[in-house]
RNA sequence: AGCGGAAUUGUGUAAUGGUAGCACCUACGACUCUGACUCGUAUUGUCUAGGUUCGAAUCCUAGUUCCGCUGCCA
């Protein structure tokens, strides 16, 4: 395939100017936080930071942001790591944060000897009244001016675990009358009693994001640090803490709006409400928006990072419509999946003019644009399944399928002519009773019919459950304010749920698809693109489907 | 309200003073042993009001709307 030309977004921009004009080296870094399961959302991040690095011929590092041990876990550590890789996308290093913290600390000492940085002991609640609000400038607080000395002497206290969890923070000294409130004296370190998944119970005392982030790129050697769009406010701290640990070069911080999309959550709180309540089956449920979701349902690499890239990168609030990630998804597998038949709500078909017991070996093509990729053999007989809703006793406008002495032409066999059906005593169609036109053979030139439908064997087909996804939130903006009053807006995300997100079907396959491993994909004739799901055994086949075909039939 | 950002068709994104383009979506048509794929055609846009200029999405002025920021989270 071509490589797509895109024009340049604004970081490239950025980049090829600093490039010129500054050093020609770029390094980056993605730096998730080991709390939870990458999403879509990661992924934009990830494909920014990971693709930058490759584009300019320079590295990127994966980094675990790990300053806050209350909220971590190593459990999370493996499945980014694999997710990362599924993408597609190569670090040049695994690092933590957290194996910076000893150069953080000795930093923090710097700092309070520059007379930059001070202990204060003001509890949670008076911090947050001395700050002042958006509009009122905050106070300094009474501690902001105690002897450097002193401060040492509390912070190494600190250090050593003297104090209870709040009972003290270090505080940069910057202004706490400015406009922007990440400068009015923010908290550099807090105290946490707390065991480390990388540093065990090595501290007791923790940098905050702040403090550490800017240090660790600098350390690292990290040229463009790139983040979205609600760190922006944080940049002229950034910079501060670059400036007053004296790092050179700088590494520059530039943001980008994050990736929102139709009818999809992506904020981690709302994800995690739905596994822990049961809501989906795990975080790697084919309905979630986590990448472990997404390899479930059987969506590609490939696709993923196509879609990625179509969607840009800019600094303006945008909701993409999912629409966009199921077009690259149709246009990666309709290219790479075999093709085979399913059935997925059976009703049966007889045909009256062919013999009991008489079958034929029907040859199909396992992909129409690719006859390289060779044929399978099927047996066609007296009994087949096809899709009840390919029949309709009173056919609606345009309808080429099955109906009352109309043809159709089942998919590499005959063409068959309906001749009654059979139904049960509450209406359903049991049955429907066939004939066939011995001439029309697949293949032999025959006359045409507007209608094929695709069927399966009854007597050799393989039972198989079909899962059918829709979208998790019933309509459209997926996660509204979650800032209101908790109670309501919480209730109101549970009330928004899809209960018809999940429908599972029982219905029949080719044989050779008793035999297929989780995570093969296939298109299945008429009714879109399926993987094979981990549930699956050959005894109970089961399949997800990742999208439906497009279909322009309007009745 | 203070500060920081952002506004281009239904959606996403280009055009860096010189023909408002591309993709998705939608509609219609051609093709079709998948109502798929493919191909063709079409609709819709520069937040508003002024100004500068031969010429403005782009520069200037004023306004409007939206987003973010008042964690010892990241």
């Amino acid at each position: 395939m071509e490589e797509a030309k895109r024009s340049k977004n604004f970081i490239e921009e950025f980049i090829e100017e600093d490039m010129r004009t500054k050093e020609p080296r770029v390094q980056t870094r993605f730096p998730p936080e080991p709390n939870g399961y990458l999403h879509i959302g990661h992924a934009k991040a990830l494909a920014i930071d990971f693709g930058m690095a490759e584009q300019y011929g320079g590295v990127c590092n994966l980094r675990f942001d790990d300053t806050n041990p209350a909220k971590e876990d190593v459990e999370y550590v493996d499945a980014i790591q694999a997710d990362i890789q599924w993408l597609g996308y190569q670090w040049n290093k695994v690092l933590f944060g957290s194996s910076y913290f000893d150069q953080c600390y000795d930093l923090a000492v710097k700092l309070i000897k520059k007379g930059v940085a001070y202990v204060d002991e003001l509890t949670k609640e008076d911090m947050r009244a001395y700050r002042g609000t958006l509009t009122q400038p905050g106070k300094n607080s009474p501690y902001r001016d105690r002897p450097a000395a002193e401060s040492l002497d509390l912070f190494e206290r600190m250090r050593a675990g003297e104090f209870a969890d709040g009972a003290k923070t270090l505080r940069a000294k910057i202004d706490m009358t400015s406009p922007n409130i990440n400068l009015r004296d923010p908290a550099l370190y807090r105290i946490k009693h707390v065991s480390h998944h990388q540093t065990g119970d090595k501290w007791c005392i923790y940098p905050m994001y702040d403090f550490a982030h800017p240090i660790q790129d600098a350390i690292e050697g990290v040229t463009h640090s790139l983040c979205s769009l609600e760190y922006e406010a944080h940049r002229p701290l950034y910079d501060w803490v670059i400036d007053q640990c004296g790092f050179s070069p700088k590494p520059r911080q530039i943001e980008f709006a994050r990736l929102n999309m139709t009818d999809t959550i992506m904020s981690k709180r709302y994800l995690r409400r739905l596994v822990e309540e049961g809501y989906v089956s795990g975080w790697d449920d084919p309905r979630m928006p986590t990448l472990c979701g997404m390899r479930r349902r059987g969506y590609t690499p490939a696709a993923i990072r196509d879609f990625l890239d179509r969607i840009g990168v800019a600094k303006a609030d945008s909701l993409v419509d999912a629409a966009m990630l199921e077009h690259c998804v149709r246009e990666d597998l309709n290219e790479t999946a075999i093709r085979r038949m399913a059935v997925l709500d059976p009703v049966l078909v007889e045909i009256d003019n062919w013999d009991e017991g008489k079958f034929e070996e029907i040859e199909l093509e396992n992909h129409p644009n690719h006859p390289e990729l060779g044929v399978r053999t099927v047996r066609f007989g007296k009994r087949a399944y096809i899709e009840r809703e390919d029949f309709a006793e009173v056919p609606p406008n345009k309808f080429f399928r099955l109906k009352p002495d109309g043809e159709v032409r089942l998919k590499g066999a005959y063409i068959i002519k309906c001749v009654r059906w059979e139904k049960d005593a509450a209406g359903n169609i049991t049955k429907i009773v066939c004939t066939y036109d011995p001439t029309s053979k697949s293949g032999e030139d025959a006359r045409k019919v507007k209608g094929t439908l695709h069927w399966v064997n009854a007597d050799d087909a393989v039972k198989a459950e079909f899962r059918l996804y829709d979208t998790l939130m019933k309509s459209e903006s997926a996660e509204q304010d979650d800032e209101d009053e908790e109670g309501a807006v919480e209730k109101d995300f549970i009330d928004k749920l899809n209960p018809d997100s999940l429908v599972t079907l029982h219905g029949y396959v080719e044989p050779i698809l008793g035999s297929s491993a989780a995570g093969e994909r296939f298109q299945f004739l008429r009714e879109g693109y399926f993987c094979t799901d981990l549930d699956s055994t050959p005894k109970q086949p089961v399949f997800n489907r990742t999208v439906g075909l497009k279909d322009s039939y309007k009745a």
